[in-house]
RNA sequence: GGAGGGAUGACAGAGCGGACGAAUGUACCGGUCUUGAAAACCGGCGUGGGCUUGCCCACCGUGGGUUCAAAUCCCACUCCCUCCGCCA
């Protein structure tokens, strides 16, 4: 959530942020009319409630005096009360609907976020490959490389999406064998390696209502998600989700501060709207596992904390041989709740495209301020944490650049030397005999 | 799933209709004393909101209700504890 005394007080700097990411300033002057009528009604009611606490203590007072009167007071408190009843109910009307309209508005892009307006605009920051350090131009895949993961599932037994379909429903892929062991040992690989810095988490997969808005996802993306109304849960699409509501509502020491956090969860997405294009295999699925990395951090500490969750996802691709580019997303593209967000994208040869596998994001006080998380300053005021996420990785397009990118001549799959300890030393995938 | 008990400030714990935003203790911060520390003593010590910056308002698990007045009474819900049942 924006800050509402920001926009009372620089409502033109608020509206010209805003303005970058297609917020109409028409939206932001409703707002700060309801702010307005707001505070008139608060007042009022206010106003009306101290009388009535004050007549309500002469009314004690008088009956322990034994005073006459006291019903006199008593009947003038109640017409009082009756009125501030009305006046409490218009205010909470309006507060609600202020409410409301301020959880749709999305963050303030950050001053060094670029222009643009979509996808198209976003900022190619640099490129990576194996032995691009060395002068190696970038690579010419081979034909044996150009062969789509899904068709390299099926040949070797790893992936079946048909029997996906069977048991779920298009776009949940079914992993086995040693593609099923692949995807285990990503997780173990990437968690070993963040948590000397990162504590470990494994948090539950679904989350309430509340939880859900902390970060943003509600109410602006319900479509996007699997519910279950019954019991008034939501499946989450990130680990992000339960990790901002570890510490909601507190006030944190901050001494404690960053506090870093890693979970691989399963993540669930609807992909409403997405049907049809760009969903074989594993180029869109409902449902993934990624690694996710997060921190509750001090204004100050922010920037490192975003540059180390950048540096861990690039170090994971760069260890697995994969090519990719890094990506600064333009104000437009950023997401509801992000201030500066900069993607990353594995390139997938057999598909022939740039796919994303972590997006690193800072949320400045965006999301605090809806979670409600705190931090108390050396001076002993509190203020709201900044938080920072991204994924380090998100599986299962690396499980598809992976094999095709490291698909030899003879149709086998020779894995990178750093997931040997995880596959049991066996790092060559080959079609089973029968 | 059944029966009972509970939820109050960082923690422990009182209050069970009227000056209670809340006793007391611990912890924490400042001061006195001390070569220093401890002890002792003194003072401070929740969070948010509104405006006329001195006041006002809200918050005692959550939401409703009763009353002139609710931490306190009533109703519903959530969570925790104990016992029973079931279960990986």
């Amino acid at each position: 959530m924006i800050d509402l005394a920001q926009l009372r007080r620089e409502p033109e700097f608020v509206k010209a942020s805003l303005a970058r990411r297609g917020v109409s300033s028409a939206t932001m002057d409703e707002i700060l009319e309801l702010d307005i009528e707001h505070r008139r009604l608060l007042q009022e009611a206010e106003g009306l409630r101290a009388e009535v606490k004050e007549l309500s203590r002469r009314v004690g007072e008088a009956r322990r005096n034994k005073d006459a009167g006291a019903d006199d007071l008593a009947a003038r408190s109640r017409e009082l009360g009756d009125r501030e009843r009305v006046a409490t109910q218009a205010t909470d009307a309006v507060g609600a609907i202020l409410r409301e309209q301020l959880l749709l508005v999305p963050n303030l892009p950050a001053p060094e976020a670029p222009d643009g307006v979509d996808e198209n605009d976003n900022v190619e920051v640099r490129r990576w490959w194996v032995g691009m350090e060395e002068g190696v131009p970038f690579p010419a895949y081979a034909e044996h490389q150009r062969v789509a993961h899904w068709d390299i599932g099926t040949e070797l037994g790893i992936l079946d999406m048909e029997a996906g379909v069977k048991l779920a429903g298009s776009m949940f892929p079914l992993y086995r064998g040693a593609g099923a062991r692949l995807l285990r040992s990503l997780g173990f690989l990437a968690l070993n390696s963040h948590m000397a810095d990162y504590e470990e988490i494994r948090p539950p997969s679904f989350a309430l209502t509340e939880t859900m808005m902390s970060t943003g996802h509600l109410p602006k993306s319900a479509d996007d998600m699997y519910a279950i109304e019954r019991d008034g849960l939501w499946a989450i699409p990130t680990a992000e989700v339960p990790l901002t509501s570890m510490h909601r509502g507190e006030i944190l020491e901050e001494s404690r501060l960053p506090i870093r956090l890693t979970a691989q969860t399963a993540c669930f997405r609807r992909e409403a709207g997405a049907a049809g294009k760009d969903t074989r295999g594993l180029l869109r699925v409902h449902e993934f596992d990624k690694v996710e990395l997060f921190a509750y951090c001090s204004p100050g500490q922010a920037e490192a904390a975003h540059a180390d969750i950048l540096a861990r996802a690039e170090g994971l691709l760069q260890s697995l041989g994969l090519t990719y580019r890094l990506l600064d997303l333009c104000a437009g593209d950023l997401g509801t709740s992000s201030a500066r967000t900069m993607d990353l994208e594995v390139f997938s040869p057999g598909v022939d495209r740039w796919l994303e596998v972590s997006s690193v994001s800072w949320f400045r006080d965006f999301q605090a301020r809806r979670a409600n998380v705190r931090y108390r300053t050396a001076q002993g005021t509190t203020a709201f944490v900044h938080t920072v996420n991204g994924s380090a990785l998100a599986w299962a397009r690396i499980w598809a650049a992976l094999v095709e990118t490291h698909r030899q001549a003879d149709g086998s799959i020779q894995l990178p030397q750093v997931l040997a300890p995880y596959m049991g030393n066996q790092t060559r995938i080959v079609a089973k005999a029968s």
